[in-house]
DNA sequence: GTGCATTAGATGCACGCGCACGTAGTTTCC
DNA sequence: GGAAACTACGTGCGCGTGCATCTAATGCAC
């Protein structure tokens, strides 16, 4: 009989690495730059759109989240004023969401952020110390993990 | 010039991975046996382990938990008799959580749904229509991801 | 045009989570 | 032996999430 047949193993893997990433980079970009996971994925999404502007529903197909917590989700960036609603006119529905200025210069500021959180989490070695985590000094804490998956 | 240098990539698709199964193990744990995934993972553990009982602590270690949701959900399941709580000799600061009879039974009945949601999602072929879900037949649109570290 | 089904998005609600803190019990050091 | 530091666990609190539901706008039939 069998006790691990490899999916539950793969899947506590997984879980696992998910978790070690999701949790630095939630902290990390928190802590330095005032943004949630979520939030950081809907302007950084919003960045990588043409015009920098794009539907709630196109928004909530690139993105993980349920439509309502996409909702919420731009709320909090529209009361930050990273991002502002507009309606569409072709169908009065419809909500564009466009990154601001000051959106775009969060994300901008945000995404290195990002890459070398998920670089020293996930263990990819082509961005190890280029755009590294300088300022606070922080090294993450999690340095040594690599969650080897050799 | 497109700017991907990997990470990125690879920390979306690990996302869309773990969301896909995390997504489907909690509705199917919750409508089949009335579990949350937590829950599940709590018991499981148990299940696994010496004489079924841990220390909260051991199961810290086990389950990608903060402390006080571990402590909710072990609440929760003590509430619904599934597993109880029993002072450490030892140590008295310390709790073993044991399963009871009906926690066991909850977990043999639930492991063939996780196995087969698993399996379904994550695309393991090797449980594929052995412990299947009854009518669920769709793909769930994710194969052929796998994220390679190699 | 009027009525009904459908779709886009917002919102009330309950819930699980992490953080910070509180409370016992233990170890350390004097 | 006694005070302080530490550990294991529980709990109040705020928050983000999903679900169900609501509203407004569109499409379709007739």
């Amino acid at each position: 009989m069998s006790e691990e047949p490899g999916v539950v193993e793969t899947w506590r893997a997984l879980a696992q690495r998910y978790h070690d990433a999701s949790c630095a980079l939630e902290r990390e970009l928190q802590e330095r730059h005032g943004l949630g996971m979520s939030e950081f994925e809907v302007i950084d999404r919003l960045a990588g759109a043409a015009e920098a502007k794009l539907r709630m529903q196109e928004l909530g197909e690139q993105v993980h989240l349920s439509q309502s917590a996409l909702s919420r989700a731009v709320a909090r960036l529209e009361r930050d004023g990273l991002v502002c609603r507009a309606l569409c006119e072709q169908d009065r529905r419809g909500v564009f969401v466009a990154l601001t200025e000051a959106g775009r210069h969060r994300q901008e500021a945000a995404r290195p952020t990002q890459r070398a959180v998920l670089s020293e989490v996930l263990g990819d070695p082509d961005l190890r110390g280029e755009t590294h985590l300088d300022s606070k000094g922080s090294p993450l804490g999690i340095a040594g993990q690599r969650a080897s998956v050799a």
